[in-house]
DNA sequence: GAACAAATATAGATTAACCTAACAATTAAA
DNA sequence: TTTAATTGTTAGGTTAATCTATATTTGTTC
């Protein structure tokens, strides 16, 4: 049995929004996930068959859509790629925060594990210096103002 | 008529890979695109009609392929994206050349114009910074290692 | 509980990106 | 220059992800 197939960013795209509706909303149901991603219905159930053949969700005809112990982790997963994308993007890069949202949401599917544990580290150090004139981290929104902001 | 068409992730490549061998050999032929990117030479045929519709590549039967001023244009930009993440995950986040380069090579579709041109500055501020103990900057790769780096 | 509205499911089409297999053109060798 | 090898093209198939249109189920209201 294959432990880890490697999903496609559609469907890792579902399995976020499932497991934030969750969160938000205690049930998820068919209808949700095909707005918050802008897709119909019957998009959302093929792939709703596609996550549960690989049993990420559960879902029983015309019932709520569960995630699995594994497509919960694979969540989680997914999210922490995209909240460490966003935070370095808006804390770090000083991005507005609906691109850096919008950037978050591509690049956290082509990210890997390596370089995402590295940027966590980064983002880390880069918050625990101690903040001061001496210390340049903190002057990059003033460079980058400086070089003709856009 | 549509002045700036999205192009795919796998169009882009296309895109890259032809100007890559352009500058490398002089000449781009199916077969080297192809081995590039690691598809059929019939895939690679179509993605040149595709490419041709759109006035980015020009390609007679059994011909060279050329980039068109626009394709050429487009390439450049694609370069551009590529090297700036790949120099943040090596010369910043010092992430492996390798991981790095297979990185970029999937963020570069995925970024905005305007995160791209805050890393470009980001990069450009780090590399500015004076060097010395007294500036974090240059520390990251001890902390990295400090913390179990992986 | 019958009728209706809303939600969900299915069937079938479309598009993009690949593939294989067969065929055609070009280039290189004998 | 004829043959053989290489390269390029076409035809047709597959898969994933969407869509529309239609059908089915569920839940609500009278």
């Amino acid at each position: 049995m294959p432990r880890k197939i490697n999903l496609s960013a559609s469907l890792e795209d579902y399995l976020e929004a499932i497991a934030s509706l969750k969160k938000d909303k205690g049930i998820v149901r068919v209808k949700d996930i095909g707005q918050m991603l802008g897709v119909r219905n019957s998009s959302v159930v093929s792939a709703l068959n596609s996550l549960a053949k690989y049993n990420l969700v559960e879902h029983e005809r015309y019932g709520y859509v569960e995630l699995t112990l594994e497509g919960s982790r694979r969540a989680k997963d997914i999210q922490r790629r995209h909240d460490t994308i966003c935070k370095f993007l808006t804390n770090i890069l000083k991005i507005e925060p609906k691109i850096a949202a919008d950037d978050a949401c591509k690049m956290e599917h082509a990210i890997s594990a390596k370089t995402l544990n590295k940027l966590t580290k980064f983002i880390a150090f880069v918050e625990n210096c101690p903040k001061g004139k001496k210390y340049p981290w903190h002057n990059f929104k003033i460079y980058s103002r400086a070089k003709e902001d856009k």
